[in-house]
DNA sequence: TAGATTGTTAATCGATTAACAATC
DNA sequence: TAGATTGTTAATCGATTAACAATC
């Protein structure tokens, strides 16, 4: 039997980015380092400084910087203390949204926890989840059942959602999501998701990076045996 | 003032994969969707039907299996099970590491929770945290103080560690780790790692992944103010 | 057989790195 | 002034997408 389709097929998604998310993960460990170098009375800074210390191309900085908005001097560098506010701005630390989270398993709880410490910019108000046990809690907010929800996207005039509920659950609780009015959701794992048009998706498999690791652990003892020794066609040129 | 070096600088850690992070990445979401097909009595699949139902290109598909070890059959496809088996191997779920975690934040407790859970062959077997609460657990485990790290590192034979402590204090943690005989650090958080040779370093910024959305959400109306008109020099052809 | 699909090579695309005129 | 550093263009690199002979 050859796989059918099962429900509407997943868009592309494409992304148009102002900021690759690659420098976006980059930009806050710019901030840790200028942060340290500003404990220390360092007064201004240069790409070099930077990229000598964190092992990147001054180049790639530069960019980074300058898309964030940030703007140096030829010989001077950058003024740090400039430097860190816009940094800091343009990452929205001087921002905080109102967000709902579903899904109250452990990695629902340590993200809301995380959250609560500040610096990401988003504060849990409503915790959510398919299968609620009653009387549990996060943090000082009750975990609601699902069918909640919508009233209280209405209600909160909250727009945002983080979603941690098991894969198997994702596809079906993000249509809901999309459905009660949420237009910007996180997922956390790696579920897979097909919201439809009106709602931006940021999807991240905190996992992913583990298994690397593993990956790059396994590299001295193969698993994988060679593969049968098949003759390539011929080269074209 | 110029910024000072203030210690070793971060060494650039080319990293020689097998395969990539971005496959590694994708390789859960083929299994999650495979494990649906399978419930509904599917034996066998093309990377076509993967590639309609999750939104990417069938060559990418192929030379993402490919890179996992599987194997189709022109016409025929993939038998499902099969591929299921070579992918969830390779993933290494058919595997179990012990490590240590430090770090006892809400990061810390949501990862060691999840892990818990399973699926991602990483089993947390001790907790430390630079400022232990006394009697504080995390799930049956005491949070012991660093310094009883070293001597149980190798009395248990631990050689893998997640890294959830505060960016400020990563580094000089991931230092302490390496010197006790961690061989294999998986850092969660922003935080500048400077490890050394010797142990195997991935990080991972979950908030980046959060940022990206809000910068997204962010597009409709930009924050930041044309730059000032500077007259480029000419193009050279 | 004819047609669908793999495994592989070639082309394209985006991100990183290099180069360099303008600037202070 | 001379030299260091920015902002920008050009070159390189790696990953994705396209093309296609071999295969069942």
């Amino acid at each position: 039997m050859a796989a059918p389709p099962d429900g509407p097929s997943l868009a592309a998604m494409p992304i148009p980015a102002s900021i690759g998310i690659r420098s976006l993960g980059r930009l806050p460990r710019y901030v840790a380092q200028l942060e340290r170098w500003r404990e220390q009375g360092v007064t201004r800074i240069s790409c070099t400084d930077l990229g000598d210390r964190l092992g990147h191309d001054p180049s790639m900085i530069r960019k980074d910087l300058a898309a964030a908005g940030a703007q140096g001097r030829p010989r001077a560098g950058y003024d740090l203390e400039g430097l860190l506010a816009t940094l800091t701005s343009f990452l929205g630390r001087d921002r905080t949204d109102e967000a709902f989270l579903v899904g109250a398993g452990p990695l629902g709880r340590g993200l809301a926890g995380h959250l609560a410490e500040g610096g990401a910019g988003l504060r849990v108000v409503g915790v959510f989840d398919p299968e609620p046990r009653s009387g549990d809690r996060v943090g000082d907010l009750p975990v609601l059942e699902m069918a909640a929800l919508p009233g209280l996207v209405a209600r909160m005039h909250v727009r945002t959602a983080v979603l941690a509920v098991d894969p198997q659950r994702t596809a079906a609780v993000a249509r809901d999501l999309s459905a009660a009015g949420i237009t910007a959701l996180w997922v956390v794992g790696p579920g897979i998701v097909d919201a439809g048009p009106g709602i931006l998706v940021e999807q991240v498999d905190v996992l992913a990076s583990l298994r690397r690791l593993r990956e790059r652990m396994d590299d001295a003892r193969p698993r994988r045996e060679p593969r049968p020794d098949r003759t390539p066609w011929p080269r074209r040129r």
